[in-house]
DNA sequence: ATCTCCTAGTTGACATGTCAATCATATGAG
DNA sequence: CTCATATGATTGACATGTCAACTAGGAGAT
């Protein structure tokens, strides 16, 4: 078989720009909706989510950014906006007097989980009912198997 | 059969995450190529993709607005920063004076067919060769399923 | 201690995105 | 024709993201 072509095929594009749109479009609708239904932004959403989940609510700023996968001056940036509304507060770090901790305040943890109720609902509504209907499409084992095939490949190359 | 769940189980939560993420990961390692091999950036490069599939290589701003699907403003924008780079040069409308025509201009077009031949590359090396393997994983035929379950349940929701 | 190097985090400049307001030009009702 | 309104596009203010430079504090060698 010889294969291993340079570019990809009419089809393979149509595929992969069609993939490309979809999710787009899917990120876009459910970052409109967590907007409006709770003022929080999607950047905002995955900090609080973090920090929820962390031990104690709070977590080393580098930390964070690595939960996240976020750069650390993206997170500065963001950290900062997020202080100014009163949603996490920044310590210092008793173990090394460079680092910072960032920690949930009561106001931060009272907004996540108002969000994170009306946005678990749209993420059932936009995405896993996509999958939940008869035969004709894809299924969520599906996405798993895609999911899995694309997260592998790009692991290592 | 009681379904219809208000929120996703673990499980579905974790396909999801998955997928947003692994997208997230795909997106950001072919923006970082295209603009490492070609000196564009993913916006630049659906401007530049829409104008030059176009017939007379020109477009009405807003019927490109609708083609890459950006809001028009956002678009404007864009269309300085491209045009002071001299990628795009904008005209009056001869049909409708409010009108703008956006042109690809010699260098926009030859910046696009380099940054075209690497990026379809990418597109080849990042995404198909993901679903070319053996048959552990999803197929390319599996990604259209899933892509089209996705798109149709987005279509009317 | 002091030197060098490493790590944590912030900052500033600038690119990009969104929203609401604006401007100029059509377009249709009378 | 003239007015009210709709449309095409730009602008300005501001939120967000990236990159490179910077500050400050550890950690190891001598």
């Amino acid at each position: 078989m010889e294969n291993s072509r340079t570019s990809p095929t009419a089809h393979e594009l149509r595929v992969w720009r069609d993939f490309l749109e979809t999710g787009d479009r899917l990120r876009s609708l459910l970052g409109a909706r967590l907007q409006a239904e709770s003022g929080l932004s999607t950047g905002d959403y995955a900090v609080l989510l973090a920090l929820s989940e962390a031990p104690g609510r709070r977590l080393r700023s580098s930390s964070l950014a690595d939960v996240i996968d976020w750069e650390r001056s993206r997170l500065s940036h963001h950290l900062g906006r997020m202080e100014s509304r009163g949603l996490v507060a920044r310590e210092a770090s008793a173990a090394d007097s460079r680092g910072a901790e960032v920690v949930l305040t009561p106001l931060g943890a009272s907004q996540f989980r108002r969000a994170s109720a009306s946005h678990l609902r749209a993420v059932q509504e936009l995405f896993v009912e996509a999958f939940a209907s008869d035969g004709t499409g894809g299924s969520l084992r599906e996405v798993e198997l895609v999911t899995r095939s694309l997260r592998l490949h790009l692991a290592d190359g």
